[in-house]
DNA sequence: CTGTATCCGCGGGGATACTG
DNA sequence: CAGTATCCCCGCGGATACAG
């Protein structure tokens, strides 16, 4: 999309032997952890935002939690986090370009949960 | 996608305000278990499927986690099962509607995982 | 073949306290 | 404010055995 990788996956086009089922890891296991798809939205909604931001955005996630997901996603490069070293201090987390591309195929994902969680009584 | 709803989610069509930083629940805690990704996107890429070929596809997966993970499926209506029930049993597995367009949302997710996966050597 | 039942270990994640 | 460190517990998920 930014960079002309294909993103053209209607699923009426895929063969066969879309390689779907094969062991995903990294990046799909750190997805998997509670809150990841989360913090990727929310970091991706309000732009440029504090970890008090963050915090207040969810309801329910504790501090370590937080952290955990914070670096694990910044490790993966798909969050920045940006210093601006002073007193008191002030950092800004934000997408890095990978993390938007993720986030446009989260979107999705989660709006169809969201009118799911809605229509039926899943939530 | 077959019933109208709008999947012309791209991202910088939303405002502001997408609702996606709220607590995420049912769902989206199901599809956070471990394999349920790919449970959805083997069943959706073989088709009608037997519990064997599934547990085939994966390499790694015990029977109990992948019982669990069929039954949850089916319980949230993303899988259904059909028994063809004789001797020796035989059941098939396949996605509802809604797995379909859950699918839908996910293939692009795993695919851009998997891509990564690949260039970097998260996995 | 298609599962379920049981046991159990490991680690994810919450609470809390504390630091730069 | 922006986290980290620690403790601890619950529950996910693997292994195994067994049932319809």
């Amino acid at each position: 999309m930014t960079d002309g990788t294909p993103t053209d996956d209607t699923v009426e086009s895929l063969p066969e032997e879309s390689r779907c089922y094969c062991p995903l890891g990294g990046v799909m296991t750190l997805l998997s952890r509670k809150h990841a798809m989360e913090v990727v939205c929310i970091v991706g909604a309000l732009g440029p935002v504090r970890y008090s931001e963050i915090e207040t955005a969810f309801g329910e996630v504790s501090s370590s939690t937080l952290s955990t997901r914070l670096n694990e996603l910044t490790e993966a490069e798909l969050l920045s986090r940006e210093r601006h070293g002073e007193i008191p201090p002030r950092v800004e987390y934000e997408l890095t370009a990978d993390g938007q591309e993720l986030r446009e195929r989260l979107v999705p994902l989660v709006r169809w949960v969201e009118n799911r969680n809605g229509s039926l009584g899943l939530g």
